[in-house]
DNA sequence: CTCAATTATTTACCTAGCTAAGTAATTCAT
DNA sequence: ATGAATTACTTAGCTAGGTAAATAATTGAG
């Protein structure tokens, strides 16, 4: 009984955020950005210029996932790599023509965002917020 | 304000799912399978044999998309496709093979569905379900 | 100081979403 | 009954997750 209501769940979870990601890929496209490329440009925007293992990690995937990602930014210009001090590593920044475009961009994944949320109050989405953060909560979170 | 509510709020639901499906995945691998394969099988033996059509339905995700994970698993022994009455048509069936394996994969699923939701209380599942079904239903919904 | 271990990134190769466009069978309007 | 429209599925090509293994730079133990 409990076994169904938790496939239900997963099941739900796995097709609302495939809903989400499509919609907001489809704002996006309008920009020339893909959702995770626009979740690497609003992460250097929040924290500044930063190394790669940075964004993996604070994006919670793979590097070599991100690597790919950075070599398309890369090539559409929306960022350079630097070589960092440590020479393993490489810096990435936005490049003018991106920090250009962030503002409108931003806007219009406020909006989409928004309307997706607006069935819900804001207790709801802290609360939702405090679920699925206990939701695969292993000892080491 | 709210906006950073409402980032904070697809970030993580983008990062737990990411992190259920990795989970997932790598108990299926001790069986031969990933994650949309077997919510495929799940899907067949719930309902018996069923067109190409129907599963993609069922599971929200784009025709192609079912297509090819279906050739995989035909190549691999899960399934077979039959010809239906309508000649378009392609009525999928578990294998043989497949409906012996089903009980032991369908456990060790369960298994980790189970630990991951585990912090949950019955009450906050029901609950985390009528908040995603919340979340993003415009209108046709 | 040197060599083994670690770390940052990359490459190669899976699976799996998506869209756009194609083919074959069926349906439906005329 | 025929031809246009629809429907089921496929193909091609894109993005983006993942793992495993390679390379280059750095760290650290002796």
């Amino acid at each position: 009984m409990t076994n169904t209501e938790t496939r239900e769940l997963f099941h739900l979870l796995n097709q609302r955020v495939r809903l989400i990601t499509k919609e907001v890929n489809n704002v996006l496209s309008d920009h020339g950005l893909y959702h995770s490329q626009w979740s690497i440009i609003f992460c250097l925007d929040q924290f500044g210029p930063m190394t790669q293992t940075a964004i993996w990690k604070y994006l919670n995937v793979e590097a070599p996932t991100v690597t790919r990602t950075l070599s398309r930014m890369e090539k559409n210009g929306w960022i350079i790599r630097k070589q960092g001090e440590d020479k393993r590593e490489r810096v990435i920044e936005m490049t003018d023509a991106a920090k250009q475009k962030f503002a409108a961009v931003n806007e219009a994944v406020d909006q989409v965002e928004k309307e997706m949320a607006h069935p819900l109050s804001s207790e709801e989405i802290q609360h939702l917020q405090l679920l699925l953060r206990k939701l695969g909560a292993t000892e080491g979170e």
